[in-house]
DNA sequence: CATTAAAATGGACAATCGTCCATGAAAATG
DNA sequence: CATTTTCATGGACGATTGTCCATTTTAATG
């Protein structure tokens, strides 16, 4: 069993990577001090030093943790999903644009670290390694799609359904940064499957999506 | 005629507001101070208070500046493209992706800015804008588009088609921020078109991008 | 309970931040 | 050329930054 010892120990570390991130989402990158960060853990100043040897690393470890909470959500909904590629494909689209995921805390987190991302390798690297994994996920089902479709030699096809359906989240993510109000979920789901049934019409439909009349006046995929 | 007097001062105005943006493309925003700025412009330190009244204003007047240029590169090539509102959602797609617009100086600059907009009120109103401007010119060649098909109350197809492109635009764009060395301009255009040829399957084909054999390997849109 | 070791405190510190102004340079005007 | 007016300079300034350590507190151990 952890001593009381280790135990505080554990939960001041996690307190400061919570204020980063709370100060961050609230204030931005640029407004995120050490003064800020202490007085939100309610914790004194030398614990940055004590914890994580200076602030770079502490707001380091946040994007780290951000990222890492990012994924588990992500890979708990898959888990709920079944084992057909295409439902594994529909979850982790509803998924990332789930209330749970894609909300005003974790959009402004993504962003402010995005933004300087470029110009601190750290904290670009766990960026990358979360594209990085959403990407292999994703591509895993497509990769099972196109096998099942028989078609030879199509690896070409399941990389531009990933490099679409990731491009396609992105943007509204970005959508949802700019106008969180006026963001609309269900439109946006029902754009990547139009865009993913045109890919593959025997596996997506636009069944699931809720029909407009502007959808119904348009002609049906392949008639 | 304009004097040696304000076309020293326009002149060293416009320094001041490259010299932001260099720092803000080369170090980021967080490391952009004003010693920074006035040593990149040549300057004394007293220029930024008497031009623009103190740096915030300055970094917002670099952030118009950026966004400005931008969509003046824009519709500088969208001169350049035909009427038909097909030749122009292309040109709009293939200049978003041309090495004058997408590279990596606007793109550290462009999501620089973004990182912070949450948080600096001017610089998100310059961020919306040029979306918006954008957004607009796209929207008007989707709404002909649907008009000439003319299928009846199909606003909602141009709307989807406009959010769809900016979405899938904006995804490219990250992706080219992420990794601008193996990023593929004609790639990125080809998945796009993909997306519009299943909207509108006799305004757009594929003809235009290279094909490559996965495609070649799939079913056509519509046998 | 006494001792040891680990963890937490909060202020000292130099460095840097952005602002502002007294001064000097230079162009425009008479 | 003399005068006026505008622009440019660079250092002073207080505020704030992040780092670090001497001290105190507290849990673990004998």
């Amino acid at each position: 069993m952890a001593g009381k010892r280790e135990q505080n120990r554990e939960q001041n570390r996690q307190a400061l990577i919570g204020a980063v991130l709370d100060s961050v989402a609230e204030k931005g990158i640029s407004e995120t001090s050490v003064s800020e960060i202490i007085q939100r853990a309610g914790l004194s100043r030398g614990m940055i030093h004590l914890h994580f040897g200076g602030k770079d690393n502490l707001v380091q470890a946040a994007a780290h943790h951000s990222s890492e909470e990012y994924y588990d959500g992500l890979e708990a909904l898959l888990q709920t999903a079944g084992d057909s590629p295409q439902e594994r494909v529909e979850m982790i689209v509803r998924g990332d644009l789930s209330e749970r995921v894609l909300n005003r805390r974790n959009v402004s987190i993504w962003y402010a670290f995005r933004g300087e991302a470029r110009n601190r390798t750290a904290i670009a690297e766990y960026s990358d390694t979360r594209d990085g994994r959403l990407r292999g996920m994703i591509h895993n089902a497509f990769a099972r799609i196109v096998r099942e479709a028989g078609t030879p030699d199509a690896s070409g096809a399941a990389r531009d359904a990933t490099h679409g359906t990731l491009a396609l989240l992105e943007g509204m993510w970005t959508d949802f940064l700019l106008h969180p109000d006026r963001f609309d979920r269900e439109e946006a789901a029902r754009i990547i499957f139009r865009f993913l049934s045109a890919m593959f019409p025997t596996h997506f439909s636009l069944k699931g999506a809720v029909r407009t009349t502007a959808e119904e006046a348009l002609p049906p995929p392949c008639a």
